[in-house]
RNA sequence: GCCGAAGUGGCGGAACUGGCAGACGCGCUGGACUCAAAAUCCAGUGGCCUUCGGGCCGUGUGGGUUCGAUUCCCACCUUCGGCACCA
């Protein structure tokens, strides 16, 4: 017998089925019913280095379910990408001296050759990367279809401006306001820049959530509170010496006979025009300007301050006038910039009533509960009605929230509204690397999309793409200078670059037809492999590409571009890769590297592992111990099936590979639980191993294999041909044999009290109270009844009994 | 503050639908093989007590439901993740 050596094992399986185009998998005929299909995608990778671990067990977890679904009967769609343009790809390249490109494409090259030395069962026909030409001009495209719609658009607002990078963010990518990918605190700059309408579809991609087969239910909450929608109304307050209404967004109607002041947010555009020749305009201005110049995490930490402003306004339920303030607790990004203050049932108003002296007064308090403080704070509970509210009082709240809205409506001084926290998609990037946006300027035709034949618009070699706040491609004077496609005048090309994340919104329909080039794909062949049967990726997608991806499939959806309205059905997040106690980054350098463990004991080890070390949808830690339990293992087969003799289908052995069948089919195949399999082939292995001679050992080998096939592909590949066997990976999955897992005998499990006393050999066929009878003729049981009445027997059929004293 | 997930041996974890807690692996202890080591194999390995038969305790803490709870309910503690001056 030869020892087992992964290296020549491996190049040797992989070779052949590259050759045979193994995987590989063609579209279907017009007309093919989509039910033996399931495409099974993981994220696509970022080229801005290697690969390591954490993205190994990734696709990992694909590759296994990709196997077993193949092995199931299924036309498996598994292919794979490259994310390549963007930020850190760039930057990597600005601190080598090197072109963007060159840096993505050396990459691209290393990542997909340690896809190929790790044996990932991928359709290679069907690889795409974003930066090149023929995808990114149907990015451009989809871009002009979105812009058609009214969903794209440009305009000047205020956007968060990361100095370090010398760009603009999406709201998804700050994180406490700094930057996602450099951590500098964001700066807010008032720039005319490109959006996607994401608000438009903010009920949708709440609502949709339903159509969803399985996804994690914390990634649903994520995108829950992210978009934010709020019910409540909106209501007209009355500035009468101005003669204007002001508009204010409550989610509390009911609490509106509590409101005792109104407060603008200093950005609010009626303030100047509110204070003008008031005594206060003077104090108001320099408060506006002094707000400004505040950060926006300054302007969270401090206590609320804020300055009147002369003016009062109307209480439209009671005719009511207060005080009009302007503080920068409110903010102007939401709801109105304006609110209706109402210190009893608000925290932040309530403090800062109590820092000005403003008055208190609560009007929502719980049933029958005690007289209320003059001055109190009333958190919301459940069993409210309302006092002190005119004709309103002794309603229950919710009633009453309902009664007051239809009162304003009636009036014509309020109505029902939603508010959402979702702002639009900022698209525009001011960086050289990534996918330029299809716009030209003319001086009399204004903004004019590039005509789709005019694509893909290229992105042009630049001398300087170092960020310097403007776009790169501003230098690129010939490239820059563009007759109107709409009038033949003189047209300035758009230099800023789209966000990523676009080129990751869609590149999962581009696969199913990767080399159309009269179309981004070809409709019938997204709707026969979409939506997606599993997908997989990292939670921290959980908003940003996941919500990104939703939105554009349901515009897609709307244009008529493809016939279903959610792009993955069921998602799988997988968690993080630990080392020595902390997350695996390189910024802590404790990041590892696949290439060594795979130089030295294999790929099939590594895929093992990764696996093994716990719930894949769980953080695990890499301990380099455990990995040497996995190499201990595969030796252990090796050997084992090789020595296995026994002949025949019948005994305990041909049992326990029918029990093992049994468990790992419904491990992976339903509960999708990755780790307990490698456990239960273990289990046979070590039995096996015991006796290699006994009867059904090369049943019991052929089955281990054959299990293992989907982790461990090399090996047993290697193994499936010397146990006289060809081609493995065609092989249906087995099944197994019902009558074989059939017992005669079990274990009685015998309890004194719900205490385990005994454990006896018992008949499938003994009667309830024959087991009575049995447990009761224990010695061991007899010591603990102590001659004690037996109450009850519970008899749990095929499991146990437990006696009641 | 709000929302979500999770707490099981020395370690990673298993126990799926309320029914034998600790599968499998690591580590550790003892033994076999060896001049020796590595590799491999065998036995043991939750804690405490033990007359060696076994007994008691044990799944973050405290209660509850149940014949029976790691699993269900209530309260609390801890950790992690998300959101947060969102009106």
């Amino acid at each position: 017998m030869e020892t087992y050596d992964p290296k020549t094992i491996e190049a040797k399986w992989q070779r052949v089925w590259a050759d045979e185009r193994a995987f590989n998998v063609p579209n279907p005929e017009p007309g093919a019913e989509p039910e033996q299909k399931t495409y099974v995608l993981e994220m696509l990778p970022y080229p801005s280095g290697e690969l390591h671990m954490g993205h190994v067990r990734n696709y990992m977890l694909g590759d296994v379910i990709a196997h077993f679904r193949r092995r199931m009967g299924y036309q498996v769609l598994r292919p794979m990408g490259y994310d390549a343009f963007g930020l850190p790809a760039e930057n990597a390249a600005i601190q080598e001296g090197r072109h963007p490109r060159e840096l993505t494409e050396r990459n691209i090259a290393a990542i997909r050759a340690q896809m190929q030395r790790l044996g990932w069962a991928i359709d290679w026909d069907r690889e795409v990367s974003t930066h090149e030409p023929e995808y990114y001009r149907w990015t451009q495209w989809l871009f002009l279809k979105f812009f058609e719609q009214g969903l794209a658009y440009r305009k000047e607002a205020p956007v968060k401006w990361c100095p370090f990078d010398q760009t603009v963010l999406a709201n998804e990518q700050v994180i406490d306001g700094r930057c996602e990918r450099c951590g500098t605190e964001v700066e807010a700059k008032i720039l005319e820049q490109w959006f996607f309408r994401i608000t438009a579809y903010a009920d949708r991609l709440l609502d949709e959530m339903e159509l969803l087969e399985d996804w994690p239910e914390r990634v649903l909450t994520m995108q829950r509170n992210w978009i934010g929608r709020s019910e409540g109304a909106d209501v007209l307050f009355r500035l009468e010496e101005l003669d204007l209404d002001i508009e204010v967004f409550t989610t509390r109607p009911d609490t509106l006979f509590g409101a005792t002041f109104f407060v603008l947010a200093p950005e609010h555009p009626l303030v100047p025009k509110l204070v003008a020749g008031t005594p206060q305009e003077a104090e108001v201005l320099e408060y506006v300007r002094h707000t400004a110049a505040r950060s926006a995490v300054e302007r969270e930490e401090k206590e609320k301050d804020g300055v009147f402003t002369g003016r009062y306004a109307v209480n439209p339920v009671n005719g009511e006038r207060f005080p009009v303030w302007v503080a920068d607790y409110v903010l102007m990004e939401y709801g109105t910039g304006a609110i209706m203050a109402v210190p009893a049932h608000d925290e932040r108003d309530h403090a800062f009533a109590q820092r000005y002296g403003l008055p208190i007064r609560p009007v929502v308090v719980p049933e029958g509960g005690e007289p209320v403080e003059e001055g109190a704070f009333l958190a919301h509970t459940e069993n409210e009605w309302l006092v002190d509210s005119g004709e309103f009082s002794g309603m229950a709240a919710p009633e009453a929230q309902q009664a007051i809205v239809d009162w304003l409506a009636e009036q014509g001084l309020g109505r029902p509204a939603l508010r959402y926290r979702l702002r639009d998609w900022l698209l525009s990037r001011q960086r050289y690397w990534g996918c330029p946006i299809p716009i030209v300027y003319c001086g009399s035709c204004g903004i004019v999309p590039v005509p789709e034949s005019d694509l893909p618009v290229l992105l042009p070699e630049v001398e300087e793409y170092l960020p310097k706040g403007r776009s790169p491609l501003a230098t690129a004077e010939d490239w820059l200078r563009v007759p109107c496609p709409s009038c033949g005048g003189e047209g300035r090309r758009e230099t800023d670059t789209m966000d990523t994340f676009v080129d990751s919104s869609w590149y999962y329909i581009r696969y199913c037809d990767p080399h159309n080039d009269r179309a981004p794909f070809d409709r019938r062949i997204a709707d026969y492999w979409l939506p997606v049967n599993q997908y997989i990726g990292g939670i921290e997608h959980a908003i940003l590409h996941l919500l990104y991806a939703r939105f554009f499939t349901k515009v897609m959806n709307d244009i008529g571009l493809v016939g279903f309205r959610e792009p993955f059905a069921r998602l799988f997040t997988q968690g993080m890769l630990y080392r020595h106690g902390a997350k695996m980054s390189k910024s802590k350098g404790n990041v590892i590297s696949p290439d060594d463990y795979i130089e030295r004991h294999g790929a099939d080890a590594v895929r093992l592992y990764l696996l093994f070390m716990g719930p894949v949808d769980q953080d695990a830690e890499w301990q380099d111990k455990g990995f040497e339990g996995v190499v201990r293992f595969l030796n252990k087969l090796w050997r084992a099936v090789q020595a296995a003799s026994g002949e025949g289908t019948e005994g305990p052995l041909a049992r326990k590979a029918h029990e093992t069948i049994a468990r790992v089919t419904d491990d992976v195949g339903r509960r999708f639980v990755l780790n307990t399999p490698i456990a239960a082939v273990m289990e046979l292995v070590n039995e096996l191993a015991r006796d290699p001679e006994a009867p059904g050992a090369r049943f019991a080998a052929e089955t281990a294999v054959s299990l293992i096939q989907p982790y461990a592909p090399h090996v047993a590949e290697e193994l499936w041909s010397l146990l006289g066997h060809e081609r493995l990976w065609e092989q249906p999955w087995p099944v197994a044999d019902e009558a074989q897992l059939w017992r005669e005998t079990f274990e009685l499990v015998i309890q004194v009290n719900g205490k385990v006393r005994d454990r006896v050999e018992a008949s499938v066929e003994e009667s309830e109270e024959q087991l009575v009878e049995r447990a009761k003729a224990s010695p061991r049981v007899q010591a603990h009844l102590d001659g004690k009445e037996i109450r009850q027997a519970i008899v749990v059929p095929r499991k146990l009994v437990n006696l009641v004293v």
